[in-house]
DNA sequence: ATTGTAAGGTTGTCTGATAACCCTATATTC
DNA sequence: GAATATAGGGTTATCAGACAACCTTACAAT
């Protein structure tokens, strides 16, 4: 019998537990913009807890740009104005279905991507991608120190790119995929799965090199296509 | 002789200035990624306020990626990897060529967003779609209302891809792009403009319905393509 | 009609205490 | 000798209660 540690799951920060309870409520559109929550005191007394963290989860809320806190007055919900971040939890991704649309929305990122890379890399670029695949086809498995190469990897291409938000987004959204599926991987990743993914980021890299957008374009979507398939991914490919 | 009330500037909530503060510190290096911060014992101490205040500036640095609590132990600084939200600032895109970026990141997003909507929509969908032209034709002059209607419809068609993450990366983009938009004119935007934009909502409107993703993927294109024109962009286009 | 004042409620900050947790060193057991 | 228990001290997490700062409203005073 193998051991089942899912249900000794710590904590895991009780104001963010709080923090992200009032925030789906919000999302959810069960208080609206302009509504006043209920008083710290309330809502200390409504969870179990104490005013310091009802606080710390109105802070984080806050920070988020959710709601505004006016002294004397109350917390108040803002609406979809301003809210300057986007926030992905780590654990939703263990959906299977929510891990496959942020894989979804990955590929036209990474694809555009490739093509603007192919266009405007320089020999920095360059040199970036070749030390990743090198650390990458270096690793002996596919150990930690694979999974940090392929994801410096996809962040030197969009680095190629000279688009800051690309970096910035594919970066934020590479790395929760890299994660989410570092933490589900149970078994060992067979060596002809990691000599086909390494073949594949070769195949991009030197479709980039030709500075042909359209082949630099195929080539990423083949890899994410194929990466998909091993995940056992279907997505909507057109 | 004119007031000047420039130093009654209130207090400005006590924890963000803290926060910002040791933010400040590792952003110009003097804390390293991996050391330890002080003690919020010490620091309290140091900054002359309650461990109250530190901690919720702690919490704050924690919100935005910068460090890592982990209790018994300490707060720890992080490299700039695993900063877990996505943040823009909007005065960033008053810059032509930060905003050019941006739009250039919207467009696969919003391609493939088309092609999946054509496929995956409902009624409902197409209900909320058809609400927002309306709207948008509604609107006698390109006022605010009109905006906001462009929002809603590049929102509803995100909404029906049925993948929740392309609703939150579209709406945050378009949101970001149309405060930029909306900041920067001046001049009261033409009639034949409105009615140009209208047209390409449309089409893509009708091309989502056939249910052909690469009709509807086509139009987007167009109508991004005309939308970066009318703002006088030159985008890469393959 | 305007201004002053008081009352009540809410967030902001402070203080002190206890719980949960981590690390290290030492003792214990085999 | 090596592995395991135990104890101690330090740190963050949470709790509880209090007071300060502030806003709103209502009412009194001018």
């Amino acid at each position: 019998m193998t051991a089942d540690f899912s249900e000794i799951r710590r904590n895991e920060h009780l104001p963010a537990r709080i923090a992200s309870h009032i925030g789906r409520e919000i999302a959810e559109g069960r208080i609206s913009p302009g509504d006043r929550l209920p008083t710290e005191h309330l809502l200390a007394k409504t969870f179990g807890v104490s005013r310091s963290v009802v606080r710390e989860a109105i802070a984080q809320l806050r920070n988020e740009g959710l709601v505004e806190t006016r002294q004397g007055v109350g917390a108040f919900v803002l609406g979809p104005q301003g809210r300057g971040s986007i926030r992905i939890e780590q654990t939703a991704l263990r959906d299977p279905e929510t891990f496959r649309s942020l894989f979804q929305l990955r590929m036209p990122l990474e694809i555009e991507a490739a093509g603007l890379a192919a266009i405007h890399h320089d020999d920095t670029d360059l040199k970036k991608l070749d030390d990743a695949l090198a650390r990458m086809t270096g690793a002996e498995k596919w150990t930690d120190q694979g999974i940090v190469a392929d994801l410096a990897f996809h962040r030197a291409l969009a680095t190629a790119t000279h688009n800051e938000y690309f970096l910035l987004f594919i970066g934020f959204i590479a790395e929760r995929i890299s994660l989410a599926i570092n933490a589900a991987r149970a078994a060992a990743i067979l060596e002809e799965i990691v000599e086909a993914t390494i073949a594949e980021h070769v195949a991009i890299r030197d479709a980039m090199v030709t500075r042909d957008p359209m082949l630099a374009r195929a080539a990423m979507r083949s890899h994410l296509i194929g990466a998909a398939a091993r995940l056992e991914l279907t997505l909507d490919i057109f």
